[in-house]
This record gives C-alpha cells, structure tokens and sequence, in this order.
DNA sequence: CGAATCCGGAGGAACGGCATCCGTTTCGAG
DNA sequence: CTCGAAACGGATGCCGTTCCTCCGGATTCG
C-alpha cells in the first residue's frame, strides 16, 4: 500500500508518455496540413513511432482528435465571451469572427471537424460543470453578439446568427487559396463578407435566414462528403 | 457503294440509340443530384441499362461528363457574352453571375466540373473557330463586366475579376444546404457578397485580389481534395 | 433467317484505410 | 544487475470502393 494503485490514472512510463506527446504534437501538425481525413498511419510516421503505438493511446483516429482539438474548442468559446465584453458591438462581432476564421485558416482539421457535426467523435468543451457541442456552445453568445450589433444599428437589420454560421462555412473555399499563393487572401473575401453585412440602407435580403434545426440538418448532410 | 460505309459516323443501331440517349440523360440526372464522383455503374443502373453498356458508349466517367456538360459550358459562355449588351453595367454583371450560381445550385456536377480544373477531362467549349477551356472562355468577358461595373462606380474600386471566381467558389456551400433545407438559401448568400462587392463608401480590401496564375494555382491544388 | 451488333451484370484487379497481432526492445523495481 | 511487465513497431489481414472487362445470350436489320 505504499502507493495506491489507481485504477484510472496510470504512472505512464517514461516512453509511454513521450511517445503519447510525440503522437499529440505530430497529429496537431498533420491534421492541421492535411485536414481530418490523415491516416492515422500518416501521423503515427511523422511522430516517427509505429502505428501500433498509435493505436495503443488512443483506439482511434476520433479520439486521437479529441485530445487535440479539445483545447481549440475552449479557446473559441472563450473568446466568443470575452467578445461579449468589448464596448462596439460591431468591432465585438468582427473580433469573435476574426479569430475564428484566423484559427480555420491556420488549421485545416479544426475547421473541419467544427464544420462536419459528429463527423469525428462529436466535438465538445467543458463549459462550467457541462459538457456541450462547440456548436451549441457558440448559439448563445453569437446570437447575442448578433442582437447587440443588430441593436446599435451597425449590423444590417435582416442579418441573424446562422448567417455567421454560413460565412464561417463559406470562409472554407478560401484556406488552401491562401496556402497555395502564400498570401491570407482569406481575409479579403472575409473583408467582403463581412462588409455584406454591414448596415448602410441596403436592401433586405432575398430568402429568410437558416434556423438552427436547417442549420444542424445543412451540416449533418455536409458531413457525408 | 449503295450507302458510303463513313469511318467516323457509324448508322447506330436502334437499340444502342436508345441506350445512348438514355445513359446521357441518366447522366445528366445523377450528376446533377450526386456530384462528378457518381459511379458509372449508378447512371447505369438509374438509367436501367448495364454497366457493359455504359462502358460501350463512353470510355469512362470523363468522357461521359464532357458530353453532357459542354451544352451547359456553352450557354455559360453566351450568357456572360450577352450579360454584355445589357446597357446597367451593375446588371449586367449581377445578371451573369446569377444565372451561373443559379445553374450551380441546380447541378452539383456542374459546378463541380467548372470548379476543379482538370479534374475532369478538362471542361472545354466551342469559341468561334478554337476550343478552349470554359474558365479561359470566361476570362475576358468577365474582366469586361468588371471594368465597366467599377466605371460607372456601381462596383467597389478594389474589386477584381478573380473575386467574381472567388465568389463562384464559396457560394458551393450554399446548395447543398439549400437542397437539405428546401429553400433556396443560396439566393441570400449571393446577395450578400453582391452587397460586399457593391461600391458605397467602403474601405478598402485588406488583401490584394488573385491574379489568374494564382486562380488556376488555388483551383488545381483544390482538385486534388 | 442469319450475321453483325449490342446487351447485361457477375466478378476480377487495384487501391487505400483501419486495426490487430506478436516477436522484439525498453523500462524500472528490487 | 536481473528479470518480468510494459511498450514498441510494422508486416499483415480485412474490408469497402471503384473501375472496367468479359462473354453467353438477346436484338436488330438486310
């Protein structure tokens, strides 16, 4: 009894824990090239370890994504509520989107797994004592930071939180654009976008707005390639 | 010497005939619903004929698309032709753009076909007397369309003729979300990049806009999902 | 009617990803 | 230092896909 053995947390051993980090490292880098579709194969050969180890820390690729993507999930929720606290409403909006689509532009993988629901394990995050979609996360305070901007006249007034989702979708074309030129012309067509949306007595858009069920039904479709 | 047997144009038999037209119409549909990465066997099947068949009248896939797709090629580039002789040079350029969006959300395959070059026996078109690829048939009337727009100051000054290619790209996302919702919710996106692009005011784009190299760089390396 | 032509779909070949298995190596407690 | 437990690694098998061929039998048409 001089050191309970607990069931659940493993003293790893010293090459279990590098190689599991080499694994974490090597799959950041690989998904983020290549998108969620690398082998793990790929990943285990660029962390210069077996496949088989791979698939002793993690049973599979899901899970493997889980791990890395986990921390991205929390810091977009986080930001999208220190967003909340910025004083312009319209800036506060741009911040939230900025970042975000900043984030898909230098990962391939994150902004394919926040794209393609459940496509890989369901991504989640823990905010306060439960545990959410990033998605279902991100409703409530975009929807807020939509309302705001709508409020103080500076978003256009037939614009709504899904739209948001859609230029988020929409940014995708524009990442493996920007990496073959090596020029972030991503932030062009956000620039464009995002001046689609600004309010300056134009007229109202033609079709109403996705609700949150067509959104979830579009992604969900999405996924299936 | 009743009937002078030609090399190239062989009488078909009624069968094949009807098999032919059949398996193009079949075609048409599938690739519309079901993207360029349809099997042959599926049109096959969905045209109640057998795979042999299909193999007998098309060499493969590519061939296949291109005689169905090169009508669709055609009246793309008259429409951007005739989008010329409207006298609103706003109109004009919003008209051909539409028509292609519009044509997009209806065949995924089309859009598929003119947006991954190459990628598909490359998509070609009849011009007068030479054959050309539909993106370098485009080229020139669209850059027209774009001068005279930023002319008469009805299009933002740091508009470019690749944005109007960009924006063909990332309205892709919109059709299958409009399919899935059954709204045609591309309508609204269109209309708020056309909104962006619109010259009131605005400050100027924060990236320089593609030149036709780096176009045809972005698409090719797209090709290779 | 008979020869030329065409049909159809079973199935072979090639591919690529996922996950396992087991002989070998490494670790670390005693 | 020794030895058993733990971890390694990659060859290997499996499975799902897609592409295309092949040939006995049906159709067409002179």
């Amino acid at each position: 009894m001089t050191s309970t053995p607990d069931s659940t947390t493993r003293p790893l051993r010293r090459d279990a824990a590098r190689n599991r980090r080499l694994l974490l490292d090597a799959g950041r880098e690989v998904f983020a090239a290549r998108g969620l579709d690398a082998t793990l194969d790929e990943i285990a050969h660029h962390a210069g370890v077996g496949v088989g180890t791979a698939y002793r820390h993690f049973a599979n690729k899901q899970e493997l994504a889980g791990a890395i993507f986990s921390d991205d999930f929390a810091q977009l929720v986080g930001c999208a509520h220190e967003a909340l606290g910025i004083a312009d409403p319209w800036e506060a909006l741009v911040t939230f989107v900025e970042t975000t689509v900043a984030k898909h532009a230098k990962d391939r993988g994150l902004y394919e797994i926040m794209t393609a629901p459940g496509a890989m394990g369901e991504p989640s995050v823990q905010v306060g004592d439960k545990v959410e979609t990033v998605r279902e996360a991100l409703i409530e305070p975009v929807t807020v930071l939509v309302d705001h901007a709508k409020a103080s006249g500076c978003l256009r007034a037939d614009a709504s939180p899904t739209d948001v989702a859609a230029i988020l979708l929409m940014m995708g074309h524009n990442y493996v654009t920007s990496e073959t030129v090596g020029r972030p012309v991503w932030r062009r067509y956000l620039w464009l976008l995002l001046d689609g949306l600004r309010a300056t007595d134009r007229p109202e858009l033609p079709v109403e707005a996705l609700d949150i069920d067509e959104l979830d039904a579009a992604l969900t479709v999405m996924k299936k390639h």
